[in-house]
DNA sequence: CTCCAGGGCCAGC
DNA sequence: GCTGGCCATGGA
């Protein structure tokens, strides 16, 4: 095992338990202070201490995690161009989602777990993805313990439609099989991020079991197309109760957005889905 | 029991 | 091009 590395940050813009939990991502689990967290074949621990948040993992994997949790971005620019917006729901979003970063997922990674999250709840999602780890992925071992790898295009394509539904994909089992065995037949995801944003959601959404609302997911978590604004049920409510919105087409809500924000687009939809789920939990467990 | 979750596919207009 | 019904699953 190589040495382990400490990396240390202001927490003002990036706050880990914001960052992970804002439904960007599902591979972390809370362990002692904060979280594991899994990317690929790799795995760090973050926690908040003070003013800080701290990264530790093995020293090779370091510029992987910098890169990982985009720690070379101003997001201060980004949260005062939510400000200056000048809409009371983006202002409140902003500032109680002021440390959330959009971290650079892995494309395929991101692929199948969103093809997975369709009409799907978080939590549903973070345990599916998990058994499709440990049933499939490769077991690692680092300071942190034993883990398992998000599994290879190999790996993912030779399991049965049977076993993703035994891991309770439901429907969303086919879909999985079908993207994988397309994608070891020659279909190469990778080569897909030189494209524009609107080529490449065209790109993904003839991937059966890809539509628009994953595409944009799938563009923005793991391509790094900020100028996409995914529309899911929260969004819907944002869009309908905040924005005063009358469109129906999530389609058309998803354009309405990045007309109006572009290149900030994404950043800002995160502040506005982590808002409207938060608030409406909470409101859920005061009734209780 | 019904309704819902980071929706997509398909048939029928 | 648009709409409604259907698709598994588990928690509330």
């Amino acid at each position: 095992m190589g040495n382990i590395v400490k990396l240390e940050y202001d927490s003002e813009f990036f706050n880990i338990k914001d960052t992970l939990e804002c439904g960007q991502f599902f591979r972390y689990t809370p362990y002692k202070a904060g979280y594991l967290v899994n990317s690929l074949s790799k795995c760090c621990y973050c926690y908040q201490t003070g003013n800080n948040t701290v990264i530790e993992c093995e020293e090779k994997d370091a510029f992987y995690f910098e890169n990982f949790f985009d720690v070379k971005r101003d997001y201060s620019k980004i949260y005062q161009g939510a400000i200056n917006e000048n809409v009371e729901v983006l202002t409140v979003s902003a500032t109680q989602g002021k440390g959330i970063r959009l971290l650079n997922q892995d494309p395929v990674e991101t692929l199948f777990c969103f093809i997975i999250s369709q009409n799907n709840n978080i939590p549903r999602i973070k345990n599916s993805i998990e058994k499709l780890c440990k049933s499939l992925g490769e077991k690692q071992v680092n300071f942190l313990g034993e883990y398992y790898a998000f599994p290879s295009i190999v790996q993912i394509a030779s399991a049965s439609v049977e076993f993703f539904k035994s891991i309770g994909l439901g429907y969303r089992a086919e879909y999985v099989k079908g993207v994988a065995e397309l994608i070891c037949s020659g279909f190469d995801a990778y080569a897909l991020s030189n494209l524009s944003t609107s080529e490449l959601k065209r790109k993904l959404i003839e991937l059966r079991g890809v539509g628009p609302k994953v595409a944009d997911c799938v563009a923005l978590f793991g391509y790094k197309k900020s100028d996409s604004f995914p529309v899911d049920t929260w969004i819907e409510k944002v869009y309908k109760q905040d924005f005063l919105g009358t469109l129906n087409d999530r389609e058309k809500i998803s354009k309405y957005f990045t007309d109006r924000f572009k290149d900030n687009s994404g950043y800002y939809q995160q502040y506005l889905f982590h808002y409207k789920r938060n608030t409406e939990q909470k409101e859920f467990k005061k009734r209780k």
